[in-house]
DNA sequence: CTAGAACCTCAAGGTAACTTGAGGTCAAGC
DNA sequence: GCTTGACCTCAAGTTACCTTGAGGTTCTAG
């Protein structure tokens, strides 16, 4: 018995360990599981077991996150995952792959804004005719309703 | 009668005007009241009319949101401006200037998520233990519960 | 075999930033 | 004088992303 146990790698991991080893709380896995963005098996006792594949996942979803790309899509964009087998590497980079423009995207954006912000601390003006930095931030209004897309930042108490 | 009326810039502002002068909804501004945001006077019949002041910081607030910074530490801001007089170009200075280094930071974190993303797609690993782009992604969950901070970005139904 | 940790489900709560709706008032043109 | 559009207030709804709580089950160590 104890011969067969020494090497032997977890196969399955419960709520727990995913929670613990991807830094995500337990809850959160509930509610990405709800979303279909992770799939489990269920133990005899009905308590989830995931494969280790599952990190992987949640690893692209945070990832995903910071980008700017809400829960959704990515749902949306892993379900396009080639169901049944495991992913390969080459899967994952199809999938990042279109998300590097939105990246460059909005860091150009926002070099855009900083540039016109050194621009306006100069001259102190934000005036609503000439103003760059006003022009950029005006165009979010031509939005709908609703918190239009929301992004997580790095910016906890110790400020960013 | 018809002599005075000719070169009389309207010192006041109604909401509507307000409002089609600086790109947000009328509710939005009542929003913005609410929160202290803004300020108005009040007709006799009990209409809010806002100085030509309040386009400024209007534009200053959109300007502050779009570099990623909640509405209530935006108010903070605001109220940190002398009160009574009209802000200066330096008061609006002074304000914007700390913003520029969280905008910096931000574009900084984003750079690095893209750099980190090119050596992924390279290796289509994502591996926890190793992944930057993973890393960079999981300090997120280090942050507390509800929507940390949300940032409005440029991506309506055209795909920005 | 039993205590306590870890899990389960489902409903409800929380935050941010607004919008929508109901019910009513005000102001300006004809 | 009356209609019409702009305003007013206040409560509730919306979207995104989770967390919290209640009430109950399962697993594991001693």
């Amino acid at each position: 018995m104890s011969a067969t146990k020494p090497f032997q790698i977890k196969a399955l991991l419960s709520v727990g360990e995913v929670a613990a080893r991807s830094g995500v709380a337990v809850s959160t896995l509930h509610f990405y599981e709800a979303r279909g963005l992770i799939e489990s098996v269920r133990t005899s006792g009905n308590q989830r077991r995931y494969g280790r594949d599952v990190l992987r996942r949640i690893a692209f979803i945070r990832a995903a996150q910071a980008v700017g790309i809400p829960l959704a899509e990515i749902g949306a964009a892993l379900n396009t995952l080639p169901g049944g087998r495991t992913p390969t590497r080459d899967d994952w980079a199809q999938l990042s792959a279109g998300w590097r423009e939105r990246l460059e995207a909005r860091i150009r954006h926002l070099q855009q804004l900083k540039d016109a912000l050194d621009d306006c601390i100069g001259c102190g003006c934000l005036s609503l005719a000439t103003c760059r930095l006003h022009n950029a931030g005006d165009r979010l209004a031509a939005l709908g309703p609703g918190p239009h897309r929301a992004v997580h930042v790095m910016t906890g108490p110790d400020g960013a």
